[in-house]
RNA sequence: GCGGGGAUAACCAAGCCAGGCCAACGGUGAUAGACUCAAGAUCUAUUCUCGCAGGAGUUCAAGGGUUCGAAUCCCUUUCCCCGCACCA
């Protein structure tokens, strides 16, 4: 051992032994196996903090497992297929100044290496490589002979064969979805391709197919049940509207509806223009109850919402409700309308508790709006909305919805209505305008002949939620977030024609999505190993993987197929077969709600349920000094940088220590520094308790000796169960602050020759956490490799009770002496102990006693300690203290009687005279002797009575 | 809006599911003392308020309730974080 702990040089030293000597290669044995997952990282930037703390408690449960004795397979590849990488590669080349500026100042990378990186390949080689180091350098337990990347061709091959299943399966099937769309780069848009409007959504419209003889004036609505409660349209008149023919119907509405119309699926061709003054005074015809309808102007219609016409329903609408007010005494004779609108009857639709006829109208009333052009309408639409959706019931006269909750009509009623002919769809942002960072608005698109997975499939679903109910997650609360997100899962598309990745092997111009290719690759790590070893991959067939995967078929079949030989097939199978199903995956909270999803759907779809995954760990954020941490914006900190500053072990004891489960953790400097001293002080008590030639290991075990070891053993029993649980932060409490407190105390006592034992087992404890110091500490202390040394067990039958009793004694002994030392500011000459006298040990016995029977009451305890002849002779004192006990029945503490108190302090006299400096006496209370200031009736089972001079 | 999770002393953070040994583990920071020529490291103590004898009071987002007893159980309110997709 070095004399000052140095982490660089020690970690790179035991880096390469593990390394060089292939220490976490995993083989099938007769060992039961133990097979981790990690979500492979995207290779468009470095490794962050968040991954370090993904991929640490990953590393550490590995190292667990291996320690416990399971062979442990902990592999890692990494992700390259989709557009991110292309998009980089674009910008890295255009010398895009944002872009530049992210990854030569988050990333960290030389502007002269950012600048050769000019292709996708180039990147992904870059990254793939600068990943591994990183993975190195904090040191995982990686078996890095099947990694892989997933543009490989060999890749390709294994996931064309997964998508000819899901195929086989009818799992994917063609449609149209709504996408974000740029009209002038003609792509979908993304988040970061935004300049404005990032947080809108797509929400789905219906409309409405009014008429106007055969011309349809469509009305588009968020609340499809209004319809029922229509009693006139709203048209602006300062619009010129389009007159359109949209596939076979002729149809009237805003210049910009019909722009929007252009990208739907939708045969749309121009026709006229008709300006909105025009409309007016016309009457519609409410396609599902036939009535008739005038339309009416109105200000607030915003021609770039919707179709640019909307539905009147002034019974549950302020906006409507207002403007037909506003127009009652208007002349609109301009219009050609003569009638008096206060003749229009308002049809009420919904019931909903504390709200009368016409809630629009109390709506209006209760925030005194003034008019349409008034803030609060706003305010006024939402409140009532808001009311209805929750608590509103149908009416009536919606006929066979009546009774239905507004909740749960509006997906109802859009099916019925396009089956009937009455309304579309019509998608549109949630809030305007999207634009583009090039300048354009967006628009929403409509994709044809997208190819889905159909992750509604009820079958599918079904199977995933069984899937679900068989496997541990930790933390178990995170079960509801999932089976609501297997419920809320729609199809979904699967195919880009941008990107890196696999072709759709029957429709060669799609690629794969890339998280769809992400699924069930954990399989694939068995082949990588030979395909990293030579194996020839040209051949790869669906035969290939059938058999090896599924055991479809024969060895001598996939073997004659690929041209492989039989032995390597059979070998494969039998890799696959001893290392899958994966038994942990663990993962960061964001992947939940696709990723992990996707997992599991995949894999129910294509393995047999021996073979489906059996458990997951979802872990939280890290932020850096409270702020959220940003690939693109900073403030970002790399794995490198972190280890780089502060060497593996501490990284990897801050980041495990600092938070836990769905916790986010935040990491600041202030704290890393802290752990960087707290394994600088472990080492050199490491070291000092290696080289102390005193330590006598033969000796015979004193009472703070016993104690020693009886406490090493629950803290081994408790960083056991925490481990099992996944639960880091607890089993570093025990493992590290804890028992760094205990050896604190045991020298504080004098102990010292069990140290070596405790030392033995405190290196094994730690050795998942911080394995390089361990590995350090360890070669000093026997042989053989820390990380494969077996995990410490407790051992039940050193657990010494009377001994910790003892210590606990002596520190509430010493803790109130401290106390009256501080209050009363004396300094002391001399101290005086009293032990409790028999009697009270014996009505505390009494007391318990008639706690356990039940009811504990002064009555019946004095009663029986009247009969007790030890008791009795002190009838003047017994009272008081059966009193205090009936009090205090619900924490008597059994332990307080169990200990000869006059014994123990007699024989730590010594050790008490050091502590304070001064001389101390211990007597018991049924000795008769000088009681100064009667303390010594003060004394208590538990709580000897204390006198200072 | 919907769904999930949270709010604990200067800060981070346990405890809450299984109510009482909880003024509340542990760490950090701060203060004091010991050691040292000194610094650092280490060790010890204190760190809600009051208290010259080991005590008392007021706390666990806010308000209400259940209970002999609540940080823990129930109800209401406020605030914070995450996801809501075709993007990895």
């Amino acid at each position: 051992m070095q004399d000052e702990y140095s982490a660089r040089e020690i970690e790179s030293k035991w880096q390469k032994v593990w390394l060089d000597n292939g220490v976490f290669q995993a083989e099938p044995d007769s060992r039961e196996k133990f097979f981790l997952t990690i979500p492979y990282p995207y290779l468009n930037g470095n490794l962050h903090a968040g991954h370090t703390r993904t991929f640490t408690i990953g590393d550490s449960v590995a190292r667990y497992k291996r320690m416990r004795g399971l062979n442990v397979l902990f592999p890692m590849a990494f992700h390259a297929t989709g557009t991110p990488i292309v998009g980089l590669s674009e910008l890295i080349v255009n010398k895009d100044p944002l872009i530049w500026d992210v990854y030569t100042k988050l990333h960290g990378i030389p502007p002269e290496i950012l600048s050769t990186l000019n292709t996708p390949q180039k990147i992904v080689d870059y990254f793939r490589r600068a990943d591994q180091e990183a993975m190195q350098m904090i040191g995982y337990s990686i078996d890095w002979r099947r990694e892989f990347t997933t543009t490989d061709p060999a890749y390709n091959k294994f996931i064309e064969w997964q998508y000819g299943i899901l195929r086989g399966l009818d799992y994917i099937t063609k449609g149209s979805h709504p996408v974000r769309w740029c009209p002038h780069d003609r792509n979908p848009v993304e988040d970061h391709d935004l300049l404005k409007g990032e947080d809108a959504t797509i929400m789905d419209f219906a409309l409405i197919k009014f008429k106007i003889g055969d011309e349809i004036i469509p009305c588009a609505t968020l609340r499809p049940e209004t319809v029922f409660g229509v009693v006139n349209l709203w048209v602006n008149p300062d619009v010129n509207y389009v007159v359109a023919r949209v596939n076979d119907e002729t149809w009237i509405v805003s210049p910009e509806a019909y722009h929007k119309l252009t990208f739907t699926d939708r045969q749309v061709a121009y026709g006229a223009e008709i300006s909105g003054s025009k409309l007016i005074g016309k009457k519609a015809k409410n396609p599902l109850t036939g009535t008739e309808v005038l339309i009416l102007p109105a200000g607030f219609v915003d021609p770039d919402n919707g179709s640019g016409v909307v539905m009147s329903v002034p019974a549950h609408a302020p906006f409507d409700y207002l403007a037909l007010k506003d127009l009652y005494d208007k002349d609109l004779s301009q219009y050609g309308i003569t009638e008096d609108l206060r003749t229009i009857k308002l049809i009420s639709l919904i019931s909903a508790p504390g709200y009368g006829e016409f809630p629009a109208i109390e709506a209006v009333n209760e925030l005194k709006v003034i008019d349409q052009n008034d803030s609060k309408a706003e305010e006024a639409t939402k409140m009532v909305y808001r009311r209805e959706f929750h608590n509103g019931v149908l009416k009536t006269n919606t006929g066979k919805y009546a009774g239905t909750a507004v909740s749960k009509i509006k997906d109802v009623l859009l099916k019925d209505f396009t089956k009937g002919g009455i309304a579309e769809i019509f998608y549109e942002f949630s809030e305007t305008p999207v634009i583009c960072r090039c300048g354009t608005k967006c628009v929403v698109m409509m994709v044809r002949d997208q190819w889905f997975l159909e992750y509604s499939d009820e079958t599918w679903k079904s199977e995933v939620l069984q899937c679900l109910a068989g496997m541990r997650l930790i933390p178990e609360e995170i079960r509801t977030e999932f089976v609501n997100k297997i419920d809320w899962l729609k199809d979904k598309a699967c195919a880009r024609r941008k990107g890196l990745g696999t072709h759709l092997p029957w429709d060669k111009k799609w690629l794969i999505e890339s998280l769809g290719d992400s699924t069930i690759y954990m399989a694939y790590y068995i082949l990588a190993k030979y395909v990293n070893a030579g194996l020839k991959i040209d051949k790869l067939s669906p035969e290939f993987f059938e058999y090896i995967f599924l055991g479809h078929g024969t060895a001598d079949g996939a073997a004659e197929a690929t041209g492989i030989d039989l032995k390597t097939v059979q070998e494969i199978r039998k890799d696959f077969e001893y290392w899958y199903p994966v038994d942990l995956r663990t993962s960061g909270k964001d992947l939940i709600a696709n990723h992990l999803l996707f997992f599991l759907y995949h894999h129910v779809a294509v393995f047999p349920p021996e073979l489906w995954p059996k458990a997951m760990a979802i872990n939280g954020f890290v932020s850096l000094e409270s702020k959220k941490m940003s690939k693109s914006k900073g403030p970002l900190l790399t794995l490198k940088e972190a280890v780089g500053d502060n060497g593996a072990d501490t990284t990897r004891l801050y980041i495990l220590s600092n938070a836990e489960y769905t916790q986010d953790a935040d990491w600041r400097n202030e704290g890393v520094q802290a752990v960087h001293g707290q394994l600088d002080r472990f080492y050199n008590l490491a070291k000092e308790t290696i080289g102390d030639q005193s330590i006598d290991e033969s000796a015979e075990m004193t009472q703070i000796d016993r104690w020693m070891i009886s406490v090493l053993q629950c803290r081994i029993a408790e960083a056991t169960e925490s481990m099992e649980g996944i639960q880091t932060r607890r089993a570093l409490q025990s493992a590290f602050y804890h028992l760094f407190n205990d050896l604190r105390w045991y020298q504080r006592r004098g102990g010292k020759n069990q140290l070596k034992k405790v030392l033995n087992a405190w290196v094994r404890l730690m050795c998942p956490f911080t394995p390089h110091i361990c590995e350090e500490i360890w070669f000093s202390l026997g042989q053989g490799y820390a990380s494969l040394a077996p995990w410490p067990v407790a051992d039940p039958s050193l657990i010494d009770e009377q001994a910790e009793r003892v210590e606990e004694l002596l520190v509430r002994t010493i803790n109130d002496v401290e106390e009256i030392l501080k209050v009363t500011k004396v300094a002391p000459n001399k101290i005086i102990f009293y032990t409790a006298p028999v009697w009270k040990v014996e009505l505390l016995g009494l007391a318990m006693e008639f706690t356990q029977g039940g009811k504990l009451d002064m009555g019946h305890l004095m009663k029986a300690a009247m009969a007790n002849p030890v008791i009795s002779v002190h009838k003047k004192d017994a009272p008081k203290y059966a009193q205090k006990l009936a009090k205090g029945a619900h924490s008597l503490r059994a332990e307080d009687m169990e200990l000869d108190e006059f014994q123990v302090l007699s024989r730590e006299k010594s050790y008490l005279e050091k502590e304070f400096g001064v001389p101390v006496e211990v007597h018991s209370a049924d000795e008769p002797t000088e009681d100064k200031l009667g303390k010594a009736r003060q004394a208590e089972p538990g709580r000897p009575a204390i006198f200072i001079e």
